[in-house]
DNA sequence: CCTTCGCGGTTACCATTGGTTACCTGGTGA
DNA sequence: TCACCAGGTAACCAATGGTAACCGCGAAGG
Protein backbone atom coordinates (compact mmCIF):
# COMPACT_ATOMS: atom_id res chain seq x y z
CA UNK A 1 0.00 0.00 0.00
CA UNK A 2 2.84 2.63 1.20
CA UNK A 3 5.21 1.05 -1.26
CA UNK A 4 4.05 1.25 -4.61
CA UNK A 5 2.47 4.92 -3.59
CA UNK A 6 6.11 6.90 -3.37
CA UNK A 7 6.97 6.87 -7.45
CA UNK A 8 3.11 5.77 -8.85
CA UNK A 9 1.21 8.47 -8.50
CA UNK A 10 3.72 10.98 -9.61
CA UNK A 11 4.60 9.13 -12.50
CA UNK A 12 4.11 12.25 -15.47
CA UNK A 13 2.82 10.03 -17.85
CA UNK A 14 0.12 8.77 -15.69
CA UNK A 15 -0.63 12.43 -14.60
CA UNK A 16 -0.89 13.39 -18.65
CA UNK A 17 -3.12 10.73 -19.36
CA UNK A 18 -5.28 11.27 -16.49
CA UNK A 19 -5.72 14.85 -18.42
CA UNK A 20 -5.61 14.03 -21.99
CA UNK A 21 -7.52 10.48 -22.03
CA UNK A 22 -10.83 12.93 -19.91
CA UNK A 23 -13.62 12.84 -22.05
CA UNK A 24 -13.99 15.66 -23.93
CA UNK A 25 -10.25 17.02 -23.81
CA UNK A 26 -8.81 15.94 -26.64
CA UNK A 27 -11.58 16.79 -28.70
CA UNK A 28 -11.44 20.92 -27.60
CA UNK A 29 -7.49 20.65 -27.57
CA UNK A 30 -7.68 19.50 -31.33
CA UNK A 31 -10.47 21.78 -32.22
CA UNK A 32 -8.36 24.78 -30.85
CA UNK A 33 -4.96 23.33 -32.59
CA UNK A 34 -7.41 23.63 -35.94
CA UNK A 35 -7.99 26.99 -35.55
CA UNK A 36 -4.64 28.47 -34.14
CA UNK A 37 -3.24 30.60 -34.01
CA UNK A 38 -6.90 32.54 -33.93
CA UNK A 39 -8.51 32.62 -30.64
CA UNK A 40 -12.05 30.52 -30.73
CA UNK A 41 -15.30 31.83 -28.76
CA UNK A 42 -17.24 29.66 -25.87
CA UNK A 43 -20.35 29.32 -27.57
CA UNK A 44 -18.53 28.83 -31.03
CA UNK A 45 -16.61 25.90 -29.51
CA UNK A 46 -19.86 24.32 -28.61
CA UNK A 47 -20.79 24.17 -32.03
CA UNK A 48 -17.45 22.79 -33.20
CA UNK A 49 -17.71 19.85 -30.53
CA UNK A 50 -20.65 17.84 -31.11
CA UNK A 51 -22.53 16.47 -28.53
CA UNK A 52 -20.56 18.48 -25.64
CA UNK A 53 -22.95 20.01 -22.74
CA UNK A 54 -21.93 23.61 -21.38
CA UNK A 55 -20.77 21.81 -18.32
CA UNK A 56 -18.35 19.80 -19.33
CA UNK A 57 -17.15 22.61 -22.00
CA UNK A 58 -17.14 25.12 -18.88
CA UNK A 59 -14.96 22.01 -16.55
CA UNK A 60 -12.95 20.79 -19.23
CA UNK A 61 -12.21 24.38 -20.40
CA UNK A 62 -11.01 25.23 -16.93
CA UNK A 63 -8.99 22.36 -16.34
CA UNK A 64 -7.06 23.17 -19.42
CA UNK A 65 -6.63 26.61 -18.31
CA UNK A 66 -5.10 25.48 -15.18
CA UNK A 67 -2.36 23.32 -16.52
CA UNK A 68 -1.52 26.08 -18.49
CA UNK A 69 -2.31 24.48 -21.90
CA UNK A 70 -4.92 27.10 -23.16
CA UNK A 71 -5.49 31.34 -22.30
CA UNK A 72 -8.56 32.69 -22.00
CA UNK A 73 -9.13 36.11 -22.69
CA UNK A 74 -12.49 38.18 -21.67
CA UNK A 75 -13.39 40.78 -23.62
CA UNK A 76 -15.61 43.03 -21.75
CA UNK A 77 -17.57 44.18 -23.89
CA UNK A 78 -21.69 43.82 -23.97
CA UNK A 79 -22.51 40.32 -23.22
CA UNK A 80 -19.32 39.49 -21.71
CA UNK A 81 -17.09 37.62 -24.72
CA UNK A 82 -14.76 34.77 -23.57
CA UNK A 83 -12.03 34.20 -26.18
CA UNK A 84 -10.13 30.47 -25.75
CA UNK A 85 -6.34 29.67 -27.65
CA UNK A 86 -3.76 26.85 -27.01
CA UNK A 87 -0.97 28.43 -25.29
CA UNK A 88 2.81 27.37 -26.54
CA UNK A 89 2.59 24.42 -24.42
CA UNK A 90 -0.89 23.67 -25.65
CA UNK A 91 0.55 23.66 -29.20
CA UNK A 92 3.29 21.64 -28.31
CA UNK A 93 1.14 18.85 -26.72
CA UNK A 94 -0.86 18.94 -30.06
CA UNK A 95 2.68 17.07 -31.48
CA UNK A 96 2.52 13.61 -29.76
CA UNK A 97 -1.28 14.28 -29.55
CA UNK A 98 -1.60 14.31 -33.21
CA UNK A 99 0.59 11.56 -33.91
CA UNK A 100 -1.60 9.22 -31.23
CA UNK A 101 -4.68 9.96 -33.40
CA UNK A 102 -3.26 9.27 -36.70
CA UNK A 103 -1.93 5.81 -35.14
CA UNK A 104 -6.14 5.56 -33.77
CA UNK A 105 -7.42 6.28 -36.89
CA UNK A 106 -4.80 3.72 -38.91
CA UNK A 107 -5.44 1.16 -36.76
CA UNK A 108 -8.24 1.20 -34.85
CA UNK A 109 -9.91 -0.89 -37.88
CA UNK A 110 -7.49 -4.07 -36.40
CA UNK A 111 -8.43 -3.51 -33.29
CA UNK A 112 -11.94 -4.00 -34.32
CA UNK A 113 -11.71 -7.22 -36.14
CA UNK A 114 -9.65 -8.42 -32.72
CA UNK A 115 -12.26 -7.86 -30.82
CA UNK A 116 -15.06 -9.02 -33.21
CA UNK A 117 -12.84 -12.17 -33.60
CA UNK A 118 -12.23 -13.09 -29.90
CA UNK B 1 -27.59 11.08 -38.16
CA UNK B 2 -25.66 9.78 -40.54
CA UNK B 3 -22.81 12.58 -41.08
CA UNK B 4 -22.31 13.20 -37.34
CA UNK B 5 -21.75 9.52 -36.28
CA UNK B 6 -18.48 9.99 -37.86
CA UNK B 7 -16.59 11.95 -35.11
CA UNK B 8 -18.88 11.40 -32.29
CA UNK B 9 -19.32 8.14 -30.50
CA UNK B 10 -17.51 5.81 -32.78
CA UNK B 11 -14.38 8.57 -33.29
CA UNK B 12 -11.28 6.08 -32.99
CA UNK B 13 -9.03 9.02 -31.07
CA UNK B 14 -11.63 8.61 -28.71
CA UNK B 15 -11.95 4.76 -28.32
CA UNK B 16 -8.21 4.63 -28.55
CA UNK B 17 -7.80 6.95 -25.57
CA UNK B 18 -10.32 4.82 -23.48
CA UNK B 19 -8.59 2.28 -23.50
CA UNK B 20 -4.68 3.45 -22.91
CA UNK B 21 -6.33 5.95 -20.24
CA UNK B 22 -7.71 3.44 -18.10
CA UNK B 23 -4.80 3.70 -14.66
CA UNK B 24 -2.49 0.63 -15.39
CA UNK B 25 -2.63 -0.17 -19.41
CA UNK B 26 0.10 2.35 -20.29
CA UNK B 27 2.23 0.84 -17.66
CA UNK B 28 1.41 -2.47 -18.88
CA UNK B 29 2.27 -1.43 -22.91
CA UNK B 30 5.82 0.19 -21.31
CA UNK B 31 7.21 -2.31 -19.67
CA UNK B 32 6.09 -5.01 -22.43
CA UNK B 33 7.84 -2.66 -24.48
CA UNK B 34 10.92 -2.66 -22.58
CA UNK B 35 11.00 -6.67 -22.34
CA UNK B 36 9.97 -7.28 -26.45
CA UNK B 37 10.69 -9.24 -27.67
CA UNK B 38 11.03 -11.34 -24.69
CA UNK B 39 8.04 -12.50 -23.22
CA UNK B 40 7.15 -11.45 -19.23
CA UNK B 41 4.73 -13.93 -16.80
CA UNK B 42 2.26 -12.85 -15.04
CA UNK B 43 3.81 -12.73 -11.59
CA UNK B 44 7.09 -10.82 -13.45
CA UNK B 45 4.57 -8.31 -14.80
CA UNK B 46 3.08 -7.92 -11.07
CA UNK B 47 6.41 -7.20 -9.88
CA UNK B 48 7.73 -4.51 -12.45
CA UNK B 49 4.48 -2.64 -12.12
CA UNK B 50 4.64 -1.25 -8.55
CA UNK B 51 1.01 -1.11 -6.97
CA UNK B 52 -0.48 -3.22 -9.21
CA UNK B 53 -3.13 -5.59 -7.84
CA UNK B 54 -3.17 -9.16 -9.37
CA UNK B 55 -7.26 -8.36 -10.31
CA UNK B 56 -5.89 -5.33 -12.23
CA UNK B 57 -3.57 -6.69 -13.70
CA UNK B 58 -5.48 -9.86 -14.79
CA UNK B 59 -8.23 -7.38 -16.56
CA UNK B 60 -5.53 -5.25 -18.06
CA UNK B 61 -4.01 -8.22 -19.74
CA UNK B 62 -7.41 -9.17 -20.68
CA UNK B 63 -8.49 -6.22 -22.45
CA UNK B 64 -5.34 -6.10 -24.25
CA UNK B 65 -5.67 -9.28 -25.51
CA UNK B 66 -9.14 -9.01 -26.65
CA UNK B 67 -7.83 -5.79 -28.62
CA UNK B 68 -4.91 -7.53 -29.86
CA UNK B 69 -2.43 -5.46 -28.70
CA UNK B 70 -1.01 -7.90 -26.67
CA UNK B 71 -0.27 -12.23 -27.21
CA UNK B 72 -1.09 -14.19 -24.60
CA UNK B 73 0.75 -18.16 -24.69
CA UNK B 74 0.13 -20.73 -21.75
CA UNK B 75 2.59 -22.93 -21.25
CA UNK B 76 0.96 -26.13 -20.21
CA UNK B 77 3.74 -26.85 -17.50
CA UNK B 78 2.99 -28.04 -13.93
CA UNK B 79 1.95 -25.01 -12.25
CA UNK B 80 0.42 -23.52 -15.87
CA UNK B 81 2.77 -20.48 -16.90
CA UNK B 82 1.07 -17.79 -18.89
CA UNK B 83 3.57 -15.44 -20.78
CA UNK B 84 2.24 -12.16 -22.56
CA UNK B 85 4.22 -9.99 -25.04
CA UNK B 86 3.27 -7.27 -27.44
CA UNK B 87 2.27 -8.14 -30.91
CA UNK B 88 3.24 -6.12 -33.85
CA UNK B 89 -0.12 -3.51 -33.37
CA UNK B 90 1.22 -3.07 -29.82
CA UNK B 91 4.76 -2.34 -30.73
CA UNK B 92 3.40 -0.10 -33.42
CA UNK B 93 1.75 1.59 -30.64
CA UNK B 94 4.52 2.06 -28.43
CA UNK B 95 5.49 4.70 -31.01
CA UNK B 96 3.25 7.07 -30.60
CA UNK B 97 2.96 6.06 -26.66
CA UNK B 98 6.71 6.68 -26.01
CA UNK B 99 6.62 10.11 -28.41
CA UNK B 100 3.51 10.99 -25.48
CA UNK B 101 5.75 10.10 -22.33
CA UNK B 102 8.42 12.19 -23.48
CA UNK B 103 6.34 14.87 -23.98
CA UNK B 104 5.03 14.21 -20.44
CA UNK B 105 8.31 13.75 -18.72
CA UNK B 106 9.98 17.03 -20.40
CA UNK B 107 6.52 19.64 -19.57
CA UNK B 108 5.02 18.15 -16.68
CA UNK B 109 7.15 20.29 -14.56
CA UNK B 110 5.61 23.27 -16.36
CA UNK B 111 1.82 22.33 -15.98
CA UNK B 112 2.57 21.78 -12.67
CA UNK B 113 3.82 25.73 -12.35
CA UNK B 114 0.79 26.57 -13.91
CA UNK B 115 -1.12 24.84 -11.71
CA UNK B 116 0.69 26.21 -8.67
CA UNK B 117 0.56 29.75 -9.59
CA UNK B 118 -3.29 29.88 -9.83
C1' DC C 1 -44.45 46.40 -23.53
C1' DC C 2 -43.53 41.66 -23.06
C1' DT C 3 -41.16 37.63 -24.41
C1' DT C 4 -37.72 35.02 -26.19
C1' DC C 5 -33.09 34.14 -27.63
C1' DG C 6 -27.99 33.91 -26.99
C1' DC C 7 -23.97 34.60 -24.17
C1' DG C 8 -20.89 32.32 -20.57
C1' DG C 9 -21.17 30.15 -17.26
C1' DT C 10 -22.61 27.88 -12.09
C1' DT C 11 -25.06 24.82 -9.05
C1' DA C 12 -27.57 20.67 -7.53
C1' DC C 13 -28.55 16.16 -8.22
C1' DC C 14 -28.00 11.32 -10.21
C1' DA C 15 -26.33 7.11 -12.53
C1' DT C 16 -22.61 4.66 -14.16
C1' DT C 17 -18.16 3.01 -13.94
C1' DG C 18 -13.37 2.12 -12.63
C1' DG C 19 -10.59 0.78 -9.07
C1' DT C 20 -9.84 -1.18 -4.55
C1' DT C 21 -9.59 -4.68 -0.85
C1' DA C 22 -10.49 -9.20 0.53
C1' DC C 23 -11.14 -13.85 -0.10
C1' DC C 24 -11.65 -18.12 -3.25
C1' DT C 25 -9.76 -21.92 -6.44
C1' DG C 26 -6.46 -26.15 -7.34
C1' DG C 27 -2.22 -28.14 -7.90
C1' DT C 28 3.00 -28.06 -6.60
C1' DG C 29 7.56 -27.80 -4.38
C1' DA C 30 10.17 -26.86 0.05
C1' DT D 1 2.23 -26.41 6.81
C1' DC D 2 3.19 -22.77 4.05
C1' DA D 3 3.83 -20.02 -0.01
C1' DC D 4 3.61 -19.66 -5.12
C1' DC D 5 1.35 -19.64 -9.59
C1' DA D 6 -2.55 -17.40 -12.47
C1' DG D 7 -6.21 -15.94 -11.94
C1' DG D 8 -11.85 -15.44 -10.46
C1' DT D 9 -15.57 -13.46 -7.43
C1' DA D 10 -17.90 -10.31 -4.40
C1' DA D 11 -18.74 -6.08 -2.27
C1' DC D 12 -17.64 -1.42 -1.58
C1' DC D 13 -16.35 3.39 -2.66
C1' DA D 14 -14.93 7.54 -4.98
C1' DA D 15 -14.59 9.86 -9.14
C1' DT D 16 -16.50 10.78 -13.80
C1' DG D 17 -19.88 12.31 -16.61
C1' DG D 18 -24.70 13.56 -17.66
C1' DT D 19 -29.25 16.23 -17.05
C1' DA D 20 -31.63 20.09 -15.71
C1' DA D 21 -32.29 24.30 -13.81
C1' DC D 22 -30.75 28.88 -12.79
C1' DC D 23 -28.11 33.43 -13.27
C1' DG D 24 -27.65 38.57 -15.05
C1' DC D 25 -27.41 40.96 -19.12
C1' DG D 26 -28.48 42.79 -23.70
C1' DA D 27 -30.59 42.53 -28.25
C1' DA D 28 -34.27 41.40 -31.34
C1' DG D 29 -39.16 40.42 -32.57
C1' DG D 30 -44.08 40.87 -32.32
Amino acid sequence: MTRGDLFSPACPTRRLLDRIGSKWTSMAVKVLAEAAPDEVRFADLRRRIPGISQKMLSVTLQSLVADGLVARRVEPAVPVRVHYRLTELGLSLEVPLAALREWAETHMAEIDRASAAR
